[in-house]
DNA sequence: CTGTTAGCGCGTTCAT
DNA sequence: ATGAACGCGCTAACAG
């Protein structure tokens, strides 16, 4: 017998053996499927009655305990510090995809703190999106007691764990040479500290396309706002709200370009006839919208990203995995509805 | 003396207490900040000695290991199934906002799945956003054995953990009732399976408030649609490019009034003038976009959430906390800018 | 081949 | 301020 599940404490493996009439070596065994190879044999009948047992008394196998011993908490944790951008659930989803078949359980930390919290608790790997340069050393001491990092950084160098660049230069040259094809008054959207001037190679990437193609600086163009959503529509909102208003954006990220499209929207704007927009990013949710977002990024970044941290979870601390890297994504324009490809006859200016 | 941090493998209580040259108990004291009131005292140089130990091998006490013998994990999960909706946002929001004081870690579980995840991770607390009749089952074992649990449901009875309710009904009449104070071509925006009529308590206010206002129910203005933020767009796209569209919209939820207000700028209606939107849900974010969003939903929901999740985390399973139960939440109405206030001669019929 | 014993690895905590 | 037991699941080495 036994009393079934429902005592208000949790039952352990103890109380799994002592109901099936085994030790708890073997319901060890049983539970972790671990049979044969190593272990010894258990039999089917055995099998059966020990999950019987467990069943009985809803018995799960106690991750803290399980982590002591193994090393091993099957999860990974994804430091995101803007869980309303596209490209954060961009990255969740497609870690999810991947993690699923494997077993393991993604956790988000939303927290910008991530310092403290990676510090005592523990995940076969760790995604973060945002370093700041006081986080460099954390980040170091961090991967040399042993946590397994992927970090997303267009400087850092790899200091005991991977990280993942995405050259933005470049490809942000390329959208905003997709918008001088057809567009002379093309605006900017671009987060900046408070009073700070605007900085970054996603502007920088601005200037001198522009000075490329022969067209001064408009101060008046330059849409600096405080990074969040709302600031983005407000921004947007003051730069189309002018008279001479630009014809075309160029926005540093996704989620601004989204909040752009919206208060264009709201302007009365068609987009993508009346004023074309385009982001930064190539979030997975640009291409669902409508008017679908045009973009500039890498190609399949999530799945990649997602792939490489569950590598890294899965080769843990046994196989001598790779060596930790700088990974680079090549980057590539994405003509889609928010900034078409326009004919001669169709320029803006 | 001693190697410094860097050796790749995890330093632990006794490689401190050898460092300091005292015991893995005092370390322990010392660590967990405990001297004093049950513990034993601990002089203050030898806390220093301690501390300075710690700092040098670069110690972090393990909370897989402290979670064995205490049970806590300094932990509270979030199972939120829709990330991207501003409600999620504001229950993370609200959340970390309260446990940071506590030394707590929310973590969130952006996985519809939180069955499978609950029964081996432990949390000190967890919040279930959404229930599905099949997981009751699952959840009452779970509080059985020992989960603590605050879940979201408007129709579940308390058993063996917190039920918040937010008593949808009345409140959602409210913003029917406020539209219909000036309208007369009311839509609504209600959220259905594929081919299933629109149901749920937030459908019937719909329904009922018209019959109540002595108005037909208009099946061209129910905009049925399928969860997504994408398909509340088309929804609304739908219902507004008709010659006698609606001038008001009744969304069942703040997500997809946000929706509605996007779709209905996108045609050039200016929300609050052209067409009412009014949400139900009451988010955070409603208050800070543009048009502000007018809604119906709980007063100071996501605060009193946070600090009863927590309020449960931190008691545990020690004192004889508050017994679980079915928590109500007052509606009322907000009218912000989205659907304003209209006088006598303002109406739209 | 099947199953058990014994002890590990953590931080915590009680009796000394 | 300490030694040693404790809680948990895992697993090498052993016994039938």
């Amino acid at each position: 017998m036994g009393r079934t599940a429902g005592s208000g404490i949790r039952p352990t493996i103890r109380m799994v053996a002592a109901e099936a009439g085994v030790s708890t070596a073997t319901v060890s065994y049983v539970m972790s499927g671990r049979r044969g190879e190593g272990g010894p044999g258990v039999s089917d009948i055995t099998v059966e009655r020990v999950r019987a047992a467990a069943e009985r008394l809803g018995y799960r196998p106690n991750q803290a305990a399980r982590a002591i011993r193994t090393g091993r908490t099957n999860t990974v944790i994804l430091s995101l510090t803007m869980l309303s951008d596209p490209w954060s659930l961009s990255v969740i989803e497609a870690v999810q995809k991947t993690a699923a078949p494997l077993g393991i359980t993604p956790l988000i930390l939303g927290d910008a703190d991530w310092v403290k919290v990676l510090q005592s608790h523990d995940a076969d790997a760790v995604f973060v999106d945002a370093v700041t340069p006081e986080q460099h050393g954390p980040l170091e001491s961090l991967a040399a007691r042993g946590t397994t990092l992927v970090v997303f950084d267009e400087q850092l160098e790899a200091a005991g764990f991977d990280v993942i660049r995405s050259v933005a230069g470049p490809g942000c040259t390329l959208a905003v040479e997709h918008l001088l094809a057809a567009h002379r008054k093309v605006g900017c959207l671009v987060p900046s500290r408070e009073g700070r001037p605007p900085a970054g190679k996603r502007y920088e990437a601005y200037t001198s396309a522009l000075a490329a193609a022969g067209i001064g600086l408009n101060e008046d163009y330059v849409g600096a706002f405080d990074g969040t959503t709302a600031g983005a529509y407000a921004a947007t909102m003051r730069l189309l709200g002018r008279d001479d208003r630009p014809t075309a954006l160029y926005a540093t990220t996704d989620y601004a370009a989204v909040s752009a499209i919206n208060a264009a929207q709201r302007l009365g704007l068609t987009v993508g006839r009346d004023v074309d927009i385009i982001g930064v990013g190539n979030a997975i949710e640009g291409e669902r919208m409508s008017p679908s977002l045009s973009t500039v990024g890498p190609v399949d970044f999530f799945e990649r990203v997602a792939r490489l941290l569950l590598k890294r979870a899965v080769d843990g601390g046994s196989t001598p995995a790779a060596p930790p890297a700088v990974l680079d994504f090549p980057w590539q324009l994405f003509v889609r509805e928010s900034a078409p490809h326009r004919s001669e006859t169709n320029r803006l200016y």
